[in-house]
DNA sequence: TCGACTGAAAGTGTATACACTTTTGGCTTT
DNA sequence: AAAGCCAAAAGTGTATACACTTTCAGTCGA
C-alpha cells in the first residue's frame, strides 16, 4: 500500500503549507485538488487524513479541509516538547560526538548563510529547521528525527510566517554557537544555548497578523 | 470529516493491539474487518492509513495491513525519546507543582496497584503507561500529552509480551518514588528517578520470543 | 516425492456512483 | 435596501465496481 500517488500529494500539500503558498484557514476541496493532481478524490483524501494527522490541516465534518491556524497556546505547547526534546538531545549528541558530526553540521550552517544572503526565503526557513532534525540523525535515531521533524513543520506554520531576515539571521549565528559549544564538548554549554536558541525562536512570532490568501491553483502550480 | 465509525475502527483496532489480543505480524485483511464492523473497506482503509501512522501497523504495497513487530532497535529508539522527553518533563512538573497534582498522581497509583493485586494484566499495563501520560495532562499541555500516549502505545507492543507480574510491581514502586521526590520538590531527584525507571522498563523487555496469533475475528470479539 | 507451472480465488488499489449536507444566489417580503 | 427563505449547485461521506496483484490449490513432469 502507501502507493506513492498519494505520499506525492502528502509532500506537495506539505511543502505548500509549510512555505505558507497555502495560508492558514485555506480551503483544501477534494475535488479541485483531484484534478489538480490528475487523480481521484479517493487519493486526494487519504493524502488529506494524513496530513490532519500531522495537525498540518483541520478536517470539520461535512465541510471539509482547512489549512491549519494553531493558536498562540497550541504553539506554545509545541515549543515546550521541543525544548524538552531537544535540551536533552544536545546533552547526548555531545556524548558520542565525532569530527565527522561536527563537520556536517558546520556543511549545515553554511549552507543555512547561503540561503540568508541570497535572501531565498523559502530554502532559508527549511535549512532552519532541518538544523535541528539533522543532529537527531546524526545520533542515529530516525524515530527522533521523524517526531522532531513533525514538530517543526508544524511550528512552520506559524514561524515562516513572522521570521524576519534579522531573525533568520541570529537564527543561523546561534546554530554556529551551538556547535561550536558542541566541539568543544562542553555539553551542559551547548544544551543551554539551544534552550535559549528555542526561546528566541518562539518569542519571534508573538505578533499575530493574518493573512488570507485562498487560491489553490495557484499555490500549488 | 472523521466521522466517528472510523474512530471506532481504530479505537477498537488499537486496544486489540496494544493489548496484544492481535498479535506483532497478524494480518489485518480488509474485507474481514469491514464485515466484522459491519463498514465497508473504505472506512476500514482510512483506518488502518492511521494506524500505519502510528506505527502499529505496517502496510506493504498489494499485500495489506499487519500487525507491527518493532525491531529492538527501533524500541531503543522510542525508549530514547521517551526518556529524553519525560526526564525534562518531569523537572518542568516539579516547577508548576500543586497539592491537588500531586493528589491526582497518588490516586493515580493507588489504581495501578488495585490491578496488579487483581492480576488485572490487561488493565495495569494500560494503568502503567497512562501514569506518564497523566503528568503531561496535569502539566497543562495536551500536545506533549499526545506525543507521549502515541510513544508508549508503540512500546506497549512490546513492553506487554514480556512484562511480569514483578516487573508491574516494580514499576508501581517506582512510580510512587517519583511521585514522593515530587511532593518534595526536589527537581533533580526526580528526574533521575524517572531515568532510571524508563531504563528499567527498557531492559525487562529485552527476552524475544515471537508468538504468532493470527485469528481476526477471536481477538476483536 | 518433490518442484515447477497454471488457473482460480482472494485481496489490494483506484475510480466512480450516489445519498446526504452545506453553500450559494436569487427571489420574496418587509 | 436588508433580512429571510428556497431551490439549485457544489461538496463531503460511504459504498460499490473493476482492474490488477498476490496467494493458493491442484496438476503435470521429472
Amino acid at each position: 500500500m502507501e502507493t506513492s500517488s498519494t505520499h506525492a500529494i502528502v509532500s506537495a500539500l506539505t511543502k505548500a503549507i509549510v512555505d505558507h503558498r497555502l495560508m492558514p484557514g485555506s480551503k483544501l476541496a477534494e475535488q479541485k485538488l483531484a484534478t489538480h493532481f490528475g487523480v481521484s478524490r479517493t487519493l486526494v483524501r487519504q493524502a488529506l487524513f494524513q496530513l490532519s494527522q500531522n495537525k498540518l490541516i483541520r478536517m470539520e465534518p461535512a465541510r471539509g479541509a482547512f489549512v491549519a491556524a494553531p493558536s498562540a497556546d497550541e504553539a506554545k505547547q509545541v515549543f515546550a516538547v521541543r525544548r524538552m526534546l531537544e535540551v536533552q538531545m544536545t546533552r547526548e549528541f555531545v556524548r558520542d560526538i565525532t569530527p565527522a558530526k561536527i563537520r556536517a553540521l558546520k556543511a549545515h550552517i553554511k549552507q543555512e548563510k547561503e540561503a540568508i544572503t541570497h535572501e531565498d526565503v523559502r530554502g532559508r526557513t527549511e535549512l532552519l529547521g532541518d538544523f535541528h532534525v539533522r543532529i537527531a540523525e546524526l545520533m542515529g535515531n530516525p524515530v527522533l528525527a521523524q517526531i522532531l521533524g513533525e514538530l517543526i513543520s508544524r511550528c512552520a506554520l506559524i514561524t515562516l510566517m513572522y521570521q524576519s531576515q534579522n531573525a533568520a539571521q541570529h537564527s543561523a549565528e546561534e546554530h554556529e554557537e551551538i556547535v561550536d559549544a558542541m566541539a568543544q564538548k562542553d555539553a551542559d554549554r551547548a544544551a543551554e544555548l539551544m534552550e535559549s536558541h528555542l526561546n528566541f525562536v518562539e518569542q519571534s512570532l508573538s505578533f499575530n497578523k493574518k493573512i488570507p490568501t485562498h487560491d489553490i491553483a495557484l499555490a500549488l502550480s
